[in-house]
DNA sequence: GTGAAAGCGCTAACAT
DNA sequence: ATGTTAGCGCTTTCAC
């Protein structure tokens, strides 16, 4: 296996160390006959550079590194798909490192990335604080923060617009005549279901409408979180027509509660979810919902990542969600 | 930045980087003093090894590596997850290489995984030859496969029992009195999809029952292949009250699809799916499907990997599928 | 208990 | 065009 090294090439091939790794790197000045032999005695011998010798004098790695709470998460596996993409057509190693939801074990994934010399990272952080994100990507150029807007760092962050997202769901609510909303949000102490729900909440009041706060319920933005999240709604008494779910997974949590307590989405009320993920459209009834662009968003980061964007281009990049109009919304 | 070598802390505590070395990996033989001092000195220097020096010398490094066709497949996800989770346990990096499904990528997946000197890899792989990896298992004694049986190499190998999971999705049908029964499978050319027919069928002589030939389609293993697949059933004009159908993904979308149809699952078609992604659980009608414990071998397989079991234990690892009925299974 | 020194396999000047 | 050499940062005998 792997066994044979630099030297054994050379000696075989009655050059130095130093031809070799010039041909190993494409390197020029190296004859072509040379090279060929060199070339040759290389699959032969079945020689594979160590990589860790070469990170070490070269004080970096030929990895790009993700930074996400799980990888089960179909929304977090995308990301890393994408990001993945990348990295194959860069030939380099992915390496992906979980962070739960916790300040302190994102921050070890990051540390942990680091150790192993990865320039480029791709993190997806909602419990750094911002100050010591822009510290960190003050010494790293090649930080990248997906899903996340920080002023001081704009140019390295590949963020969504979740007021937008808000604002089109209302919109649409409001288009089709209901007045008698309810919203479902994630209990997580992040900014997005907050954006979310101010955007929606503006949306609404833009059409006069007007959210009841007994019809705002947290839960965890999981399918689980979903069904307690519509529990707790059909506890308040409280008529609603419609319902504007924080993510995919809990809409579909909510819709299949709703229908085991015998009520029908859309007939007795609308739902739309949050992030557009491949399922929406097979659930029963298939998901309305805001298209979250998370593929083009990971690889659009990844190559960011990959490039060291010393000089901020100024050029943003925020991503914009659009509404998909499905079969879990109906007018009133 | 972590910029402090072993040197500088040496400098900085008075002593060499021997000792420091020792106080870094625990070792032995360091007065109390002279290793407080230098913790002290790490920690307020932000010291941290630098692991590619380290595996250089070791020729080994602290990582898990898995080998996997795309990491957005849930089901592929949960089995990363699985590793993830001893390897956050054991501190050991979690390096994932994706390698489609060609024995090519497979392989070339394998080969980044090594060369980065990483000795523990789960392996999930359909299309790289049986002799090909009794020769590489032979060399690496800390590689597992997952998903799949070598009789060589069996005390390395974690896989799943398809034939009976067939079998109980045929002994089902039959129990709830199904006598038109179809079937969609994977049209992977791998051993699954035949091993989950076999049993399937297997089963359902075992019944006095029979499959017909013009009832069992192929398609991806995906939803739009179950989308795909359903079409091709209902095209043959040939009655069916019941399918067994290869994952959960291609059952939801023959569900999907049966239901835009106007075919009621359960109550026109029962099907059963095969995994048991967590999805299922929330899918209307839910399903009834064959649980993949998949979770627990990927943990087991990690906890193999980490562990260099040089002397086979002959204990083999294989798991069951269990049956687990939820809605959209019926009687006839 | 601690230090000196020899590499691990590779790259990158600097020579030739 | 090719060789020599000095490290990269670390672990590990082997002395003391």
């Amino acid at each position: 296996m792997s066994k044979a090294t630099i030297k054994d090439i050379a000696r075989a091939a009655n050059v130095s160390v130093a031809t070799v790794s010039r041909v190993v790197n494409n390197g020029p000045k190296v004859g072509a006959k040379t090279r060929e032999r060199i070339q040759h005695l290389i699959s032969t011998m079945g020689y594979q550079p160590n990589i860790n010798a070469r990170s070490l004098v070269m004080k970096k790695a030929a990895t790009i590194g993700v930074v996400i709470p799980d990888v089960a998460d179909p929304f977090f596996a995308a990301l890393a798909n994408g990001i993945d993409q990348i990295a194959r057509e860069n030939k380099v190693q992915l390496l992906i490192s979980t962070g739960q939801v916790s300040a302190e074990s994102e921050m070890k994934a990051i540390a942990s990335l680091m150790q192993q010399r990865c320039e480029s990272i791709v993190i997806h952080s909602k419990k750094i604080p911002d100050e010591t994100l822009i510290a960190l990507f003050n010494d790293n150029p090649k930080f990248v923060l997906i899903d996340r807007y920080i002023e001081a760092i704009s140019h390295r962050c590949i963020w969504l617009d979740n007021h937008i997202g808000g604002q089109k769901a209302a919109d649409y609510f409001s288009e089709l005549n209901h007045s008698n909303i309810a919203c479902v949000n994630s209990n997580l102490d992040i900014d997005d279901p907050k954006e979310r729900l101010a955007g929606f909440q503006r949306g609404l009041a833009s059409h006069g409408l007007t959210l009841n706060d007994k019809l705002i319920t947290y839960a965890s933005p999981s399918l689980q979180g979903g069904e307690q999240a519509a529990q707790d709604l059909l506890k308040q008494n409280t008529p609603f027509s419609a319902i504007f779910v924080y993510n995919d997974a809990m809409a579909i949590g909510v819709i299949s509660t709703l229908e085991d307590k015998g009520l029908s989405v859309p007939n007795d009320v609308s739902v739309i979810g949050f992030d557009d993920v491949l399922l929406s459209r097979y659930s029963r009834p298939k998901l309305t919902t805001l298209r979250y662009p998370i593929d083009s968003m990971a690889k659009n980061a990844a190559l960011l990542a990959l490039s060291a964007n010393i000089n901020p281009t100024a050029q943003s990049s925020s991503y914009s969600p659009e509404l998909v109009i499905r079969e879990s919304t109906q007018a009133l």
